[in-house]
RNA sequence: GCCUCGGUAGCUCAAUGGUAGAGCAGUUGACUCUUAAUCAAUUGGUUCCUGGUUCGAGUCCAGGCCGGGGCACCA
């Protein structure tokens, strides 16, 4: 990596390989020239049209002004042919090198796959069909003094594709449509939110006391203060105190950082939407979900039912798979999801007769798991793993969820949601804890197990009253994957 | 953290323990409608690193680094 960037200019040109070393010597020839390769006194392109833009608005002889990237380069001899790519698409550049002037002939020469060029010119439609510009005047903006990944296999190799993303997105443009379309999902959950009155708030990343959810945290430290502080888990108990503040609905859609292993479907940083809804329950909370899902799937998919195919490189399809979004989203009692794929006499069991038909099943079972962890495990590998259509799973074991509001008839239960779609947990929804001394205790038995810390101040902030409030996550990466048939996180996440 | 597969030219990939190769890219030349343009010639290598076995290692062995997939962890 040491010929990189501002290094490159610290290696001798004989150490460099006959490669760079030619696009070096471009430079130089520019230079001689009177032409900056990066753009130096060029005229502006800021205001250059889009290449969609320009092939939807097409009209023979229009005259447009393009930059972009040179992406593919066919030589006639004294014609050219060249493939400028933008943000959203490419558009093809004819250069007929006796249209030229003389000093641009030679300007011409020394253009490679992966600099950035601008040009003027009409517009015409090439014996083949192809809008083209026919370029009168062109423009050196920014030299690529290494070569782009090849052409035909574009750039494969995993590693390099996501630790230089870049090249990733110059070369396979459908890894840029998906990362793209992240950000548009995003946009239209803040919209979405904002619409309906929602306010966006920012709390604290760095928390002395990380909480609002059982998950190592990673740690920093404070110099000036000298204290400890965690990058945090979850926004969560800020946000309470922010209802607590008088705040009736508001979101943070931002990071949070688990110290966790890396999967498919696992990041250590993940975008998390959390929403709290002052006066408002878990159900209300699930319609509001089941909309937003909906809307976006409309939006973005331009379908409820979404089908997902995967293809290997020759164009075979390797999994296939839908994603049934039509509501209404199915409801289920999570002992009822149990029940469904363990027996209707699986909570009439002894623990022991549990873990003996939870293994009989299939599940695995580590050695020193309580008994609601045994009931838990087969929930989350035979309901959980095959749920791909949207399933609300109601009313957890309190155990399972210390930060939700207690069920009246039964309080081993907490009003609560958990919607799983694409065999992944998606969304949380509660019934918020509002009760200071019921979360105080709550807080004080996961603590004894989890050795973690209790928030006093988030106790204290409780003590003085919160509204009754719904409150959901959404893991947005999960969400996008969802979306979008991404099948590793990786592919939502623009740099890991 | 564990299991497993992999790392060879700028890119994608070959190479029984026996001279490291191909296609594309690059370079030089030909060609005024190409789009994987075509044709001819040609340059290019720390085979991830360190050590070992061997007459000889890209290949076998050990350790390490980096990565993929899986497992574990993750209310």
């Amino acid at each position: 990596m040491a010929e990189w960037g501002g290094l490159a200019s610290q290696v001798p040109m004989e150490e460099l390989s006959e490669l760079l070393e030619i696009r070096r010597g471009k430079v130089e020839k520019l230079r001689e020239l009177g032409v900056d390769a990066f753009g130096g006194g060029a005229s502006s392109f800021a205001d250059k049209a889009r290449s969609q833009q320009i092939l939807n608005a097409y009209e023979e002889g229009k005259i447009v002004r393009f930059a972009g990237r040179v992406i593919s380069h066919r030589d006639m001899g004294k014609s050219h042919f060249l493939h400028l790519q933008d943000e959203l698409g490419k558009l093809q550049i004819y250069v007929p090198i006796k249209g030229l002037t003389e000093k641009d002939q030679e300007v011409f020469k020394l253009i490679d796959l992966g600099d950035f060029i601008g040009v003027e010119g009409h517009l015409f439609t090439t014996k083949t069909g192809e809008k083209t510009v026919h370029v009168s005047s062109l423009s050196f903006l920014g030299k690529a003094l290494k070569p782009l990944p090849g052409k035909w296999h574009g750039l494969s190799d995993t590693e390099q594709r996501y630790r230089q993303r870049y090249l990733d997105l110059i070369s396979n443009p459908e890894v840029k449509q998906q990362l793209r379309l992240r950000s548009l999902i995003t946009r239209e959950i803040r919209r979405f939110l904002e619409d309906k009155d929602f306010l966006e708030v920012e709390t604290p990343m760095m928390q002395a006391i990380p909480g609002g959810a059982a998950a190592q945290p990673f740690l920093t430290h404070h110099k000036a203060l000298g204290i400890p502080l965690y990058l945090r888990i979850a926004p969560e108990l800020y946000l309470k105190r922010l209802l607590v503040g008088g705040f009736e609905k508001i979101f943070e859609l931002n990071r949070n950082f688990r110290n966790e292993g890396i999967s498919r479907k696992h990041n250590p940083e993940f975008t998390m939407l959390e929403a709290y809804w002052a006066y408002a329950d878990f159900e209300a909370m699930s319609l509001l979900v089941e909309e937003l899902i909906t809307h976006l799937a409309l939006k973005f998919q331009g379908t409820e039912r979404l089908h997902h195919v995967q293809k290997d490189a020759e164009g075979n399809v390797i999994s296939e798979k839908v994603i049934d979004l039509s509501r209404p989203w199915k409801r289920r009692r999570y002992e009822d999801c149990i029940k469904d794929v363990a027996g209707e006499d699986w909570f009439a069991l002894t623990a022991e007769q549990r873990r003996e038909r939870a293994e009989k099943l299939g599940v695995e079972l580590g050695a020193d798991l309580e008994d609601f962890e045994v009931s838990n495990q087969v929930f989350e590998k035979l309901v959980e793993a095959k749920a791909m259509n949207p399933l609300f799973v109601t009313h957890l074991p309190k155990e399972l969820v210390p930060l939700a509001r207690q069920n009246r008839e039964n309080p081993d239960l907490v009003d609560v949601y958990e919607l799983i779609i694409n065999g992944q947990e998606i969304s949380p929804g509660y019934s918020e804890l509002n009760d200071p001394l019921v979360q105080r205790q709550r807080l004080e038995n996961q603590a004894g197990e989890e050795t973690q810390k209790l928030d006093e101040d988030f106790l204290t902030a409780l003590e003085h009253g919160m509204p009754p409030a719904g409150g959901i996550g959404i893991g947005i990466d999960r969400l996008v994957m969802m979306l979008t048939g991404a099948e590793s996180i990786r592919d939502v996440i623009l740099f890991l």
